[in-house]
DNA sequence: TTGTAGGCGTTATCAA
DNA sequence: TTGATAACGCCTACAA
């Protein structure tokens, strides 16, 4: 590879001075700039990384670190789309991306990872909800700015969907439909867009003079298809049965839908359902799903583009950035039809 | 951060030797080296990797390329779980997984991507079917170690699933449940995967002395539930109806699934439906679907060890690696009725 | 077995 | 406006 000596001797200049003109140090001559910059062109001269990180003390590069649980294997893509577009806008700002996930099981939580301890990033993105708090307090100790996607933490920059909105509109939604029973299949309570997507449903019931029902709350151990079908079986044995529920995300709602089906019941004309995320495929379902987009792209371009910002200006005070979440009414739902 | 030197103090000793010591150097007394790394690890020392690259010129780092289309901007499942086993396999050997997705109109195709030129990377791996053919060989030519997972170059390492025979093993339980109408719903022939699964079905049609018949052929542009649903509709102007389906891809059964349900088509006692993938959903899906598993996480295991392998000993003929394929019986498939 | 000195490619400092 | 020189942290001949 081609490096900055050899481009000084062509062009008849130092080494320094090379460094110079293609970093556009206001003081160099225009003159020897055009040269040294042509020159560099015809032979495709590209700064070698290590060598300038190396004094400069930057990478140019971010971490994007995501926990994995042992039991779903999948990845969500909820975070591929994150991943996807904060890597797009830290391309554009000319910084790289280094990703990195931890098995569930390996992470200690008083130990830095290794992208950092070898400082191989200026900055760190931490994705998802499961982020021990004592795992992000040890990273912030290293003094490296640092972001969070989907959770919070009071001591560090976050950015978060609407959740108690888009809960609320999706309840209130369910209200003006005419519904009173109005169950909540819920996930883990301890990650954090999901107690919020709880509030917000409580909220909704709370302005509308309903009660908020116990018995309407189901709270299962995952997010999926599969635990939503359960949640569903674990309302139909109330003796009052709810004639919409709010899931908290899209595949819970998905499953509910399907297990209603095996069930004969019908969607939306005896049950509605609503789901929260706008995954790809609800769109698609059958019927296509009454949701809650989340903007998962905005969300990671904003992230990305916070971080950046906190490293150009470390001394700012932490903030959390919630992006809006919007309805999106499809089939899933229909009027309370007055049956009895 | 902590360096070499700074041990190398409280050691007593010179900064090369603690170089040594940390690195094994069999020429170094045991006394010593137990000292130097006791010393290394209560400090916390982490060797710094833009100083050691600079002279190793090894950046422990590999790069993962994968393009990006501009109409889905889904995130691909299949790939979030390459990209997740290869780099969980890497990490393991020391080296860390530097991420780009390159929008598909901003590729030149003559340019190697920013990360090799930087010399940041000892190696790429390129994920999916459509990387230029051009693009593949300009990397090549930069002379880093490539590997492709679900795509082939002839030059290059390559990982893919056993396609033909996955095809062909759906297709011949098909024939074996007595089913000689069978369709095949495809995607885009120019994804050597797609193809690959085409030429499995013709090939288990014609074990079975079955014509292959050109109007139970649709051959759709993308691979989702939607082009799903419209390979159905065309499949169903048929005059003889297929009393079988082999999708090119799971999304893709689940629609024509879907849609058979919609039509009032009973699956699978009035239609088989196979697919081909094995994602998370197809289980929980009503019918769970018959599909062949694509073993992804050792996909990209795979691909990961290879590249390390290729690294190591660069010169070695390029290989093409062929992950077997497996049928999984599920609900979506039956036995012929006679119903005429 | 260990230390000294030089160098990897770049930027920063100090002179000229 | 430019050049020489040092320095970033690490590794590796060569010397001791």
């Amino acid at each position: 590879m081609v490096n900055i000596k050899d481009i000084a001797e062509r062009a008849g200049v130092s080494p320094s001075t090379v460094s110079r003109a293609l970093n556009d140090d206001p003081r160099i001559s225009e003159e020897t700039r055009k040269k040294v910059k042509e020159i560099a062109k015809r032979l495709r001269y590209k700064p070698n990384h290590a060598a300038r990180s190396l004094i400069t003390r930057e990478t140019k590069t971010i971490g994007f670190l995501i926990l994995k649980k042992e039991k779903p294997l999948i990845a969500d893509p909820f975070y591929s789309v994150i991943l996807y577009s904060a890597q797009n806008e830290l391309h554009e700002m000319g910084y790289h991306l280094l990703y990195g996930i931890i098995p569930h099981g390996k992470l200690n939580p008083k130990k830095p990872p290794r992208m950092i301890q070898e400082e191989r990033v200026d900055g760190i993105i931490l994705a998802g909800p499961d982020m021990p708090k004592e795992f992000i307090e040890t990273i912030v100790k290293t003094g490296i700015p640092v972001i969070l996607v989907d959770n919070y933490n009071e001591n560090v920059d976050s950015v978060l969907a609407d959740n108690v909105r888009g809960a609320y509109i999706a309840t209130k939604y369910l209200i003006d439909l005419g519904h009173r029973n109005i169950a909540f299949a819920s996930g883990p309570l301890d990650q954090i867009s999901v107690y919020e997507r709880w509030e917000g449903y409580k909220k909704a019931l709370m302005e509308a003079n309903i009660e908020y029902n116990s018995n309407y709350m189901v709270e299962e151990k995952e997010l999926t298809m599969k635990t939503g079908r359960h949640a569903l079986q674990i309302l139909w044995k109330n003796d009052l049965k709810p004639t919409a529920i709010l899931a908290a995300n899209d595949p819970m709602a998905l499953g509910i839908i399907q297990c209603a089906k095996d069930m004969g019941i019908k969607v939306p004309d005896e049950l509605s359902v609503i789901g929260i995320d706008d995954i790809d495929l609800s769109s698609q379902f059958d019927p296509p799903l009454t949701t809650v987009r989340i903007f998962k792209e905005e969300m990671g371009n904003i992230t990305a583009k916070r971080l950046m910002d906190r490293i150009k200006n470390p001394n700012q005070p932490p903030i959390k950035i919630i992006v809006s979440t919007e309805l999106i009414v499809r089939g899933s739902t229909s009027f309370l039809l007055n049956k009895k």
